[in-house]
RNA sequence: GUGGGUGUAGCUCAGCUGGUAGAGCACUGGAUUGUGGUUCCAGUAGUCGUGGGUUCAAGUCCCAUCACUCACCCCA
């Protein structure tokens, strides 16, 4: 055992890696449902590409960011997270423009230098959606549906949706001048990462863990009562889009993201079951109406979520994995006596697989017994008998593997396949 | 970056105030030479994370170190 993996990361063994898979194409399908289109981007990017999008003062750029200088001496960071790629992306192929409506999505690994804990790695997957070129708070609604499709999909229970605003260009400043203001005269009781945040993140005080923060914060300034017309009236028909999806959620005037490109709606599914420890948000989004502005286009409306991937594995009960890696598992198993039925049912095998049942033979085993043994320890629903009786007839034994009970039927994909559905 | 906890068989762990290592599961074989998952019997399995120290004697005590893990912090 010289080697050891990075700390943080993971391997998926198979018996893991078969619910990654199940979850994950389960969450793809979803999300196509909505209408949206997959789109694949690299895992190395520009380091000034996040600095100029998640913000300066951000942890994620300040000490999380994985980076490292090239050969040429261009700086490259591990992306750590995706929505700034996808914007490079459009923005490299003129794709940033109000021409269409954009929805997107994706699932892949990014990377933050952190110290691992439950629910948080350094490599991990992040699913999300995008919809680019909208103002309108039917794509709000529309997209918190997604994140609530998918966690009722999986019979999550506990989550709840909380969602806030705030503010866009026009009116977050005179509230973070009122924020300032209540926090400079309220300080004392703040932690000191508290304090270092008044002047160049307050909005982050907000959601501090702390319980003096809490405390202190109580009676600060809140958001939406600083909104301006524009920006309450939107979160109003955002309120009234999810009501009607009957989706229901909670207004917390304490949920700000963590990212500088965030405007408008901001909403976070919350695991408090306990399931996650304390990283509790399983799904995070927002409106970022301005981060097009950070790629030299013209402002445009965009609303998305992304969903840490370990987190919604975590957050499903084991009878419902169970229950949804069920058809990934192997169907039948081949059983035989000797070399002739051993090419007997070979062939019986190859026959299924065209038929797209998942099928196993086995080469190694001598004998009956093992290869039952077999069919059983890889939890095969059926174990089909090719001996020499059957052989000779021209026929199969079919055993269901959970009742025991066991038919005889001829030597035809047709009757095999309705014998094991 | 800061704290706490834990490293003993493939896995989950037990091992009291120091006296040179155990259980269950898993695995292999047998009871059962055309039938697994139940039962019974037998067997394989460990430089006790690593290095040093104290001691006649260390899995056990001390120091260091590494790894894992949880929490702070941050976020998905």
């Amino acid at each position: 055992m010289q080697f050891r993996k990075i700390k943080g990361t993971n391997d998926y063994l198979p018996n893991e890696s078969v619910i990654f898979r199940a979850v994950r194409n389960r969450v793809e399908n979803i999300i196509e449902q909505f209408g949206f289109q997959y789109e694949i981007t690299p895992i190395l990017e520009p380091y000034e590409l996040f600095i100029r999008s998640i913000g300066e003062q951000s942890d994620i750029v300040n000490k999380e960011m994985f980076v490292f200088t090239s050969k040429n001496g261009k700086k490259i960071a591990l992306k750590p997270e995706e929505t700034a790629v996808l914007y490079r992306s459009l923005s490299e192929n003129n794709l940033l423009t109000n021409a269409d409506i954009k929805k997107l999505f994706y699932f892949t690994p990014v990377f933050r230098y952190e110290r691992p804990q439950k629910g948080r790695f350094r490599e991990f997957y992040q699913y999300g959606v995008e919809i680019i070129n909208s103002y309108n708070a039917e794509r709000d609604g529309e997209i918190m549906h997604i994140g609530k499709a998918i966690i009722d999909s999986f019979e999550i229970k506990d989550v709840k949706l909380h969602i806030n605003s705030i503010g866009c260009k026009k009116c977050r400043p005179e509230y973070k001048k009122a924020l300032i203001d209540f926090l400079s005269k309220n300080d004392k009781n703040l932690c000191e990462n508290c304090k270092i945040k008044i002047h160049n993140n307050p909005l982050r005080i907000l959601d501090c863990k702390n319980k003096s923060c809490i405390e202190a914060v109580k009676n600060a300034p809140i958001t939406i009562d600083y909104l301006c017309n524009d920006c309450a009236e939107h979160f109003n028909q955002v309120k009234e889009s999810l009501d009607r999806r009957k989706i229901e959620y909670i207004e917390n005037t304490n949920i700000v993201r963590g990212l500088d490109y965030y405007s408008s709606t901001v909403f976070e599914f919350i695991e408090e079951g306990g399931k996650l420890g304390s990283q509790s948000t399983i799904i995070g989004g927002g409106r970022y109406d301005y981060l097009s502005n950070e790629f030299d286009a013209e402002n445009i409306g965009a609303v998305g979520f992304s969903g840490g991937f370990e987190r919604l594995l975590i957050s499903i009960d084991k009878s419902v994995k169970d229950r949804i890696i069920d058809e990934y598992s192997i169907k039948a198993v081949l059983v035989y006596f000797n070399d002739e039925t051993m090419k007997y049912a070979s062939n019986i095998a190859d026959m299924m697989r065209e038929a797209n049942i998942k099928t196993e033979i086995t080469f190694e085993y001598q004998g009956i017994k093992k290869q039952m043994k077999f069919a059983s320890r890889i939890n095969a629903r059926f174990a089909i008998i090719c001996g020499e009786e059957e052989m000779n007839d021209n026929k199969v034994k079919i055993k269901n593997m959970n009742t025991g009970k066991q038919i005889e039927v001829e030597r035809n994909i047709d009757k095999i396949k309705e014998a094991i559905l």
